[in-house]
DNA sequence: AAAAGCCCCTGGATGC
DNA sequence: TGCATCCAGGGGCTTT
């Protein structure tokens, strides 16, 4: 579920509340996609500074150390009743003096990792090869052209991949393609720099707007308020296969890429 | 270096 | 109703 307009919405609804906290206890369920890599124990007393947002993880900075979260596949955020008894999915409690984070987490792809510091090697593992943030000013169509120009994958597959440019999942790759009017098995060596810079933007817009509309909930998706997104709504062409494309009418087609659907519109779209 | 495939895991939808 | 199969928003790791 959670892209860059998810994570971030998570993110906005409890940055503030969480901020200045103090860890009371934290309790972990079934193990997730990697181990927390400390004691529970060390985590008490510390203080969250802030929280932020790198790629698809969230960070939150403590007095002394970060802990990386990563929602996964079907992860979210909530702030529950500290005397509500976790569910089956549920993984992850973090009590503060502001209130109870839980991880709810079904598929358990997602992850809780310590870190003791900014420089630690787990950091360097799982953000050292991220892409430019697609939201500030550091995403530069210059670069970005050049990045694709060096790649012979299919456009689709070097967005998610999320070396170059981050944020970028399944939904969103399918609806910036889109609005850029590029067939998504085009290899992204062959895209002009015309035709870059509107992909470029159509990132940018199609992120933006996500983050305005909550996010998507395409099953179960809410933020740490428990408010579903809506962006779903607007789709273009994401889970709209066989359905008549909302520009030209023609129907929008579905292939896979990467064991992964990807939604077209083979009229709009050019290779 | 880059690309392609393989998993991790559970639940819901679909088909027989 | 029961059971098998397929599919799902991610991404690190291994193999080519």
């Amino acid at each position: 579920m959670p892209e860059l307009p998810e994570v971030e919405v998570t993110r906005l609804s409890f940055a503030d509340r969480i901020k200045d906290a103090q860890i009371v206890s934290v309790r972990m369920g079934k193990p997730l996609r990697w181990p927390l890599g400390c004691d529970v124990d060390l985590l008490h007393g510390r203080w969250v500074r802030g929280v932020r947002r790198r790629g698809k993880y969230l960070l939150l900075d403590l007095d002394e150390g970060l802990l990386l979260l990563h929602l996964g596949m079907s992860g979210s955020l909530a702030f529950s009743d500290a005397t509500s008894a976790p569910g089956a999915h549920d993984h992850f409690d973090m009590v503060t003096t502001q209130g109870t984070l839980r991880l709810h987490d079904p598929r358990r792809f997602g992850a809780v990792v310590f870190a003791a510091e900014q420089t630690s090697s787990v950091v360097q593992k799982l953000l050292g090869h991220l892409g430019v943030e697609p939201l500030t000013e550091a995403f530069e169509l210059r670069a970005f052209h050049a990045g694709l120009r060096t790649r012979s994958a299919p456009i689709k597959q070097v967005l998610l991949a999320g070396d170059l440019v981050v944020g970028v999942g399944n939904i969103y790759a399918s609806e910036a393609l889109f609005m850029a009017g590029i067939r998504p098995t085009t290899r992204a060596s062959k895209i002009g720099l015309e035709r870059a810079g509107r992909l470029h933007r159509a990132i940018q817009d199609v992120l933006r707007r996500a983050v305005q509309q909550g996010g998507s909930t395409l099953r179960d998706f809410s933020n740490a308020q428990g408010q579903t997104g809506y962006f779903q709504l607007e789709a273009m062409v994401y889970g709209r296969e066989n359905q008549p494309c909302r520009t030209c009418g023609t129907p929008i087609q579905s292939i896979r890429q990467g064991q992964r659907a990807t939604y077209f519109c083979p009229q709009c779209q050019k290779p």
